[in-house]
DNA sequence: TCACTAAATGACTGATCAGTCACTTTTCGA
DNA sequence: TCGAAAAGTGACTGATCAGTCATTTAGTGA
């Protein structure tokens, strides 16, 4: 999945578009790069148009005539590209597995992955995606809790067959994928605050591959050391 | 725990103060009160002092009496007197239990429950402590990041000893503290916006008791049903 | 080349709000 | 009771910024 999938999903899917249009859709691409960068570094509020714009190498008015709707229909076509993104790695990442637990771990490597490389949009959804989706402005609040829905019906569908092969646990399973997007996203900051406070990776958990291992073995195999009895306190 | 324990304290700490010195107090405890109220509806940047003043019932210029430091000193001040709270309820839940599982269970109990009784610091905490935490104000992302790492620490503390004790798994401990504050924050919004969405409280999650037993049995026992055999895939 | 249209532009407008301060009210000791 | 000091007040100021629109620029076809 490259940076840009939307983008060139909607270049390839409609090669009959003119010059003009191509170049449309590029200058689009633009802005909505630049707005991505602006809404990262400084969050929905403080971030301007007359920045984004700048960023973009056009004027304040340009970014109307593309994104009629403002400063929130920019911020939601970000999320937009961001969210399918994320959609499609969760489908990707469980197809193929034999096992719940490979698509899970295949889950949290793509995820972690997906993180590092993409850190502006980490920012951007701790800075803002919470925050949104106990927005006082109900059309905010709905498009947020729409996409956060389908993230958890995507997780929750897995889980539940996983449950239902005996592999996972009886236990509420929209409630555990709520769980397991909440896990991933705090270590992923946790992982990035560290990095930031310290100057190097966390000692334990610097690589993809540790921290992968490090949630799997937690969620999976839970916090309890099993290799003494159980049963005494 | 009372609702206004930095305020008793205050109080009971200094039982020789002057008339006047304990009216200042409960003027500054209601400025406090209307402060909390308004940042938790609006959001900090939505929150207006016009509104807290009238909240209140102050003149906007007698919030600056109390609060020189305007806005943020309100705003830091609501949070210190939170996150006072829960520090104490961490140490409280763990101090005299005979094992981290049982002190593990009385923190997640005492925790469902504060965040049940003060729903407004719940939004609170969500809309504005994690996007605090990587404000690009550094005054601001210090002081949230002094607290989280606070917190951090007093878990940490409990679960290296357990560790230590053999109890639990040995997984990097400050990285197990950061989970388990994710995912008791991430289940009680879980079960707040499904209460929000749905009109009615979570199935399976509704109650107190049930959310403690959840999150209890998915990070000290894992998501692996282990009735069957661990070792086929 | 010209004329016409679509696109781009950025100075301007109106709304918002944190913070100030000159003035009013209250308190309290003399 | 009086007057000085403390407390309270809210209209005002200056800064910010989303969104607008009259004007300029670029593109295109005749």
């Amino acid at each position: 999945m490259t940076d840009q999938s939307l983008f060139d999903q909607a270049f390839m899917e409609s090669p009959a578009l003119s010059r003009k249009e191509r170049e449309r859709l590029m200058r689009r691409q633009a802005m909505l790069e630049a707005a991505r960068a602006v809404f990262a570094e400084k969050g929905y509020v403080d971030a301007t148009l007359d920045e984004i714009a700048q960023r973009a190498e056009f004027g304040k008015g340009t970014l109307y005539n593309y994104f009629p709707g403002g400063k929130d229909e920019l911020f939601f076509a970000v999320f937009e590209e961001i969210f399918a993104q994320f959609r499609q790695l969760i489908e990707t990442s469980f197809a193929g597995a034999p096992s719940f637990r490979e698509g899970f771990e295949a889950f949290l490597r793509a995820s972690f992955q997906f993180f590092e490389q993409h850190r502006d949009m980490l920012l951007l959804v701790t800075r803002e995606s919470q925050r949104m989706l106990v927005s006082p402005d109900p059309e905010r609040a709905a498009f947020f809790q729409h996409h956060h829905t389908a993230f958890l019906q995507l997780l929750t569908r897995h889980i539940q067959a996983a449950i239902e092969r005996g592999e996972v646990r009886p236990l509420p399973a929209e409630a555990v994928a709520h769980t397991i997007l909440g896990n991933l996203h705090g270590l992923a900051m946790h992982r990035l605050l560290k990095e930031c406070a310290v100057g190097k990776p966390d000692h334990h958990l610097g690589t993809t591959e540790e921290a992968t291992r490090f949630l799997s073995t937690l969620l999976l195999e839970g916090l309890l050391n099993r290799t003494q009895s159980s049963e005494a306190p």
